[in-house]
DNA sequence: TATAATACTGACTAACCGGTCATCTGTCAA
DNA sequence: TTGACAGATGACCGGTTAGTCAGTATTATA
């Protein structure tokens, strides 16, 4: 498939020059192909971008959201939630330099929807997790701040190794933060971020895209689908949302069929929240 | 002055649209001025970011730094410098907006080394507050680590209110971020950040390292250290970058005697790369 | 081998960019 | 009234860009 292979290409020079300042050219130039066949795979040089963060953020939050729900042992689940991160920054560094750097970058409205959608993504399952740990303790009153902070960590610790390619102790680094996460967690009295407050940045924009957008991202995924059992469960799911006609455990297998599959597993994300699975 | 009027206007734009989408035509037109008039004042584009960047950044650095050399009564000054912060954040949020936006951004050699200059600044000013403030406490192993979590905290709360223009109780806000800081100060006992690793990025982008740079290091290294495998490992692969002799095992052998320890991990991290292990 | 379908090419377009410069304008001293 | 000159103008230039499309090469089919 050549849309990999731009796509890695891409990902190699945008990590480097940046999105702006990489063309075309470039890209198709480093895959040895013509310009022309960079457009039979991507309508535009915005949508490779969105594509490549679509890509790679899906596989991103829903390993964490996975490692967070499914972890039993809450003992160590500080420790696997950074270890995990870190991990697959690691792994995608070069992702990683293009999402620093064009993290607010303002140059499509639809980036900056995707973006803003995969950070809250994050922060509803840092949240949960913050929950999951320290409910009983009396964390309520500082539990957002307590989510800031735990992304400024994850923000600070990545940009340190992934511009200065530092030799990374993985295991000191998550041991590191979930000591500092725990005393932060665990002593805290003065909260910031009120539940009043984080309702103003949440009111705003966190609205779930629209049920006419998931459709329309459903379509459009469907297009590149050949008959399989995810796409009859994407056209079953999708007529369920003009009228729910199933009962809650076809849906929620329906969704089930989706979620294992790359490309529709972050659909099914999508879906469950709909649905309020 | 023309050159106040061009800088407060192309503020504004940079904020919102950035400062590579934001052509010279917008800013004349939001000036009301001609294209040509333009570069009466500035001999080009990047000349006046720099000079927004050092007009701001000169003023930002130079005060923070007042305040915590000046200040005598210790108590407050963790206060005080995080109010200082964010009060100024506050006043240019436009400015905040941009710096935040083009941190990382690398279309101008220039720039980037400006920023770099500005983030050093920073950094040591926040280092001699933490020495002097934890100085008698044993913050020595930690306080590389102190100051990227105070770092951390200004960008994400910075963050906070400058997208989404957040009513701000300063007050609040810096008492939050003192306790926040005082607990990690006084409980952390696990460094990540050690004093070989703050090397590295003292002594900026590693991959541009010669050989002779990476020679002059270990010669650095060495003469700290007292006799021993590790010494004996260093010289030899030192010997071995000037003519190399061994094999491959060897070398990678000696490497790996070197890996294990805290104070060489990262001269190993080097010599990987430059040997191609 | 002939034909149809598909994949691919790269010259081309239209738009926009930063930057220049011949020209113009308003002001003020002579 | 004249002339000189600093300040301002905007058409223009060379260069780059994203995106197109008529035509070519490759592959599948018959």
């Amino acid at each position: 498939m050549k849309k990999q292979l731009i796509m890695e290409k891409a990902i190699e020079l945008f990590a480097k020059q940046g999105f702006e300042a990489t063309s075309v050219q470039q890209i198709t130039e480093h895959c040895g192909i013509s310009k022309g066949a960079f457009y039979l795979s991507f309508k535009s040089k915005d949508e490779l971008i969105i594509e490549i963060i679509d890509h790679f953020m899906i596989q991103f939050t829903s390993e964490i959201d996975y490692i967070v729900r499914s972890a039993k042992d809450e003992e160590n689940l500080l420790y696997k939630f950074y270890y995990a991160i870190f991990n697959s920054f690691q792994k995608h560094s070069d992702f990683g330099k293009i999402l620093i750097k064009e993290q607010s970058r303002s140059f499509n409205e639809d980036f900056l929807v995707k973006m803003r959608y995969y950070d809250r993504l994050m922060d509803k399952t840092i949240l949960s997790m913050v929950e999951r740990l320290y409910g009983d303790h009396e964390v309520e009153e500082i539990k957002y701040d307590l989510v800031f902070c735990i992304k400024g960590f994850i923000s600070m610790y990545s940009q340190l190794f992934l511009f200065y390619n530092v030799p990374l102790d993985l295991d000191l680094l998550s041991t590191s933060l979930v000591e500092k996460t725990e005393l932060l967690a665990r002593n805290s009295t003065v909260p910031f971020i009120s539940k009043g407050l984080i309702k103003i940045f949440e009111e705003p924009p966190i609205e779930d895209l629209t049920k006419e957008q998931i459709i329309s991202l459903m379509n459009q995924e469907m297009e590149e689908m050949e008959e399989s059992v995810e796409k009859e469960s994407l056209m079953l799911l999708k007529q369920q949302m003009h009228e729910p006609t199933f009962g809650r455990a076809i849906i929620k297998g329906l969704i089930e069929n989706i979620r294992n599959h790359p490309q529709t597993k972050w659909i099914s994300h999508l879906l469950s929240s709909f649905f309020n699975m």
